[in-house]
DNA sequence: CGAGTTACCTTACCTTGTAAGGTGCCCTTA
DNA sequence: TAAGGGCACCTTACAAGGTAAGGTAACTCG
């Protein structure tokens, strides 16, 4: 191709790895994660292929960057918070990252390389948690179950094929239609006397369990408290 | 081919949909869901990949028949099971049904079409909350936070590069090699004072969190037996 | 002004899912 | 028993994807 047939190098901002990761969110988060190949993210950059492969070492890395985009995304607790006000306010804003990037949930378990905006982000539960008296033993509990929670609760809201009532309830009508009623008698009984009813909404879930596990928590630590 | 060139049709098995999921599964518990391709999973059934597509609509139809076979592994509740223990042990089996296929929890939740076994599997915990007297919103509430916990422990498990003591004890160390212990010293110590004591599993957290939510539950459960 | 380096491009290869269209064998039915 | 038909499997072919190998233009620096 002769220069200048395209936007010539000078017109068009440089690459770099950055770029290049935050236009696969981009890609990702318009056309999801079977959108997302190194072709079509190198057109939305006007740039070949290849090019990309200065920048980034391969796909693999790129998706390992984009996990780490999205848990940049999420606000840290602040050092002074209330320790179950910050642990509901980082789940909250997990969750919406999450949701703003439905396929992250996805990449996380196949990814194993923590980015640095990840390891900053436990770094400052922790350090919340210990702040608030708990023991190293019982921090981990807590982040164990915490984030256990937020992750399957993520996976099996965004997993879910509607997101506004109207969907529900057209999906849970065919749902019911594709099986015998008698065939799941609880399942239909469950369907149409409670998701079908009006103002139901799966996302109001998300803050009944999470109120169990932290009202549990800080049972333990004022039991640990009273060991201490 | 000449007829006999290879096993010749009369001896060998002959194909059918469950054969194909069946080696499917088993081909991906063995080499990963990355080695799980058309053409070796026609090889190891000594048939040419395109004769899969006679008995399988589409490689999505595989993924989603895979997934429900994993489901019809997990034991049901017993119809008169005390509702806790009931809870238990299923979560107990549907994370071993998880940890033998380490790839279902990835392909949960990409796909939609929930099969047989999974719709009898839900069918049958929601009748064994119900008749343990749970209200149906109740009932919703437990079944959303088991299932949160459950596959987000089971993601978080799986997702871990190591899955005895001494590869954790190594991964730790690494881990901490990887970056100045002043720039995330939370992590730090909990990884030394936490991780790499003798007798460390992730695995242990499991409990845990889970008496949390069911804990929970047995408290809403009283209070709303009272209300009534 | 020439040598290196940086940032991007060209070509090419191999793997994957699957569309389109055979082909041999068995079972019916006349 | 011969014709027909359908079942179960095969052959060929293609488009799309990741990426190895090796250019090449433009800028930097001595």
């Amino acid at each position: 191709m002769a220069p200048g047939t395209d936007l010539s190098r000078r017109e068009r901002a440089p690459l770099s790895r950055e770029r290049v990761l935050a236009e696969a969110v981009a890609l990702a988060d318009e056309a999801g994660m079977g959108s997302l190949t190194m072709r079509r993210l190198a057109d939305r950059l006007h740039v070949e292929p290849m090019s990309l492969y200065y920048h980034v070492a391969s796909k693999d890395e790129i998706l390992d960057g984009m996990v780490d985009l999205v848990f940049g995304e999420v606000e840290l607790p602040l050092a002074d918070a209330e320790w179950k006000t910050a642990m509901r306010d980082r789940a909250a804003s997990a969750r919406d990252a999450l949701r703003r990037h439905p396929w992250a949930i996805g990449l996380m378990d196949s990814r194993l390389n923590a980015g640095p905006a990840t390891l900053r982000h436990h770094d400052a539960i922790i350090g919340c948690l210990r702040g608030a008296g708990f023991s190293i033993e019982l921090a981990a509990h807590a982040i164990s179950a915490i984030d256990s929670y937020l992750y399957g609760f993520a996976m099996q809201e965004l997993s879910l094929p509607f997101s506004n009532p109207e969907e529900t309830a057209e999906m849970a009508v065919t749902f019911l239609e594709q099986f015998p009623a008698q065939a799941f008698p609880h399942l239909a009984e469950l369907t149409t006397q409670h998701v079908l009813q009006p103002g139901y909404d799966y996302g109001d879930e998300f803050e009944f369990g999470l109120n169990l596990i932290l009202d549990g928590l800080e049972q333990g630590r004022a039991r640990q408290r009273k060991t201490r």
